[in-house]
DNA sequence: CAGGAAGCGGAGGGCGGTCATCCACTTTCG
DNA sequence: CGAAAGTGGATGACCGCCCTCCGCTTCCTG
């Protein structure tokens, strides 16, 4: 094991298991699922689990580090679409897609503390692309003008409930509170009651916000 | 303590003094408090818990029957308002307000299985109540037709998690969402991609839906 | 093909957290 | 005043999880 390359090649079929456990399991159960159920879900021992990654967290990290970089290049290229209605449409529905496919990764985005520094580098990237498609949008008239970009992970957090919700029954279901959402943001009935949150009251929000664990 | 009338003064009042903290604290933080933390809120010893109440789930029971009553009353009064619209209205708003400020009464109307017959009952009570005004506000155009009475209970649940989410930093946002839905239910958009649950549909989801514990 | 290094499995130690009990002590009240 | 009722909180029992450890197996190199 000179530089950490030369792996037994039963070491690294057990390597590749391990990681393709942990994904399935993280993106259906959470990242709550224990090192037993992943060893287990992978046909080897903890003890194996914990060979190739020193603890839970980092398994989690190197796991998910791939997972990111897709999510935000998604989130990059629905926001490109030169109408904005439609940019924000597909914005919101890919996004809430790949979190209703994966709950990991949701997890990973709402609420995970310690991943949260990583994290706001790559949200930062996002932001000024978001940020100049809102106001497309906004000039455009395809959206009400007192909605904020700190509405939108807000509306995602809402509908990846729904996802939780309805998960085992009705998969799709979201997509219709979607719809409801995107009428209720385009609409222009009366201004609306409470003022968007603060960039850093909804970073405050997120770093305190627990998810779920069954 | 014959027919478990005569109580000693001091146990008279410790009675009340625990269950005071538990109200509090339940509606604080939800029914996942401990019954050391409900103890040493009310200023007394576990034991003196566990002597009036054989067990948790005897004192959440005895705290929330009362409770309930309150809610479902207030949801039939909001609903009985004359104009549809507004008592629609009313109706999602009185309802999250209380979920808003016990935490403990939404974790029992969404997600407990034991609690669950218990609720059928009010529930059962309720739902002609909503069906009837769901009926008026669709025949006068107060809202779109394709929304379902399966429909409340799922955007109760996604404005309760924004008050789960904001409270600590905006606990009036959900307010905001909540104006967002109801301008999304009243718009006529295209209609809507995906059904309403069907009530048993509706009633599996909740069964096996997990309230969050930090 | 042989021997040593690398890898493996999974029992179990340690830990932290919760419910519920138990009993020596205190308070009430007839 | 004294028996009965009530009290507190240390404690036992339990659980689920992370991670370690070590006797055994598999690989690969010479």
């Amino acid at each position: 094991m000179a530089t950490g390359e030369s792996l037994r090649r039963d070491a690294v079929r057990n390597r590749g298991r391990i990681l393709a456990a942990a994904r399935l399991l993280f993106a259906e159960r959470g990242l709550h699922v224990t090192m037993d159920e992943i060893a287990r879900e992978a046909g080897v021992g903890v003890g194996t689990v914990y060979r190739r990654f020193p603890n839970r967290d980092a398994l989690i990290a190197t796991l998910f580090e791939e997972r990111l970089q897709e999510y935000v290049a998604n989130a990059e290229e629905a926001a490109a679409h030169p109408d904005p209605g439609e940019a924000l449409e597909t914005l919101l529905e890919r996004t809430i897609e790949m979190q209703a496919v994966d709950r990991g990764l949701h997890e990973l985005l709402v609420g995970d503390a310690e991943a949260h520094e990583r994290l706001a580098r790559t949200r930062n990237d996002l932001r000024p692309v978001i940020e100049d498609l809102l106001r497309r949008a906004h000039r455009s008239g395809a959206l009400r003008p007192d909605v904020a970009i700190t509405d939108l992970p807000v509306l995602g957090l809402m509908l990846r409930e729904v996802v939780d919700f309805s998960h085992d029954v009705a998969p799709q279901l979201w997509r219709r509170y979607l719809a409801i959402l995107l009428d209720g943001i385009r609409s222009t009935g009366r201004p609306l009651p409470q003022p968007a949150l603060a960039q850093d009251q909804l970073e405050a929000a997120m770093s305190c916000h627990k998810p779920r664990r069954p």
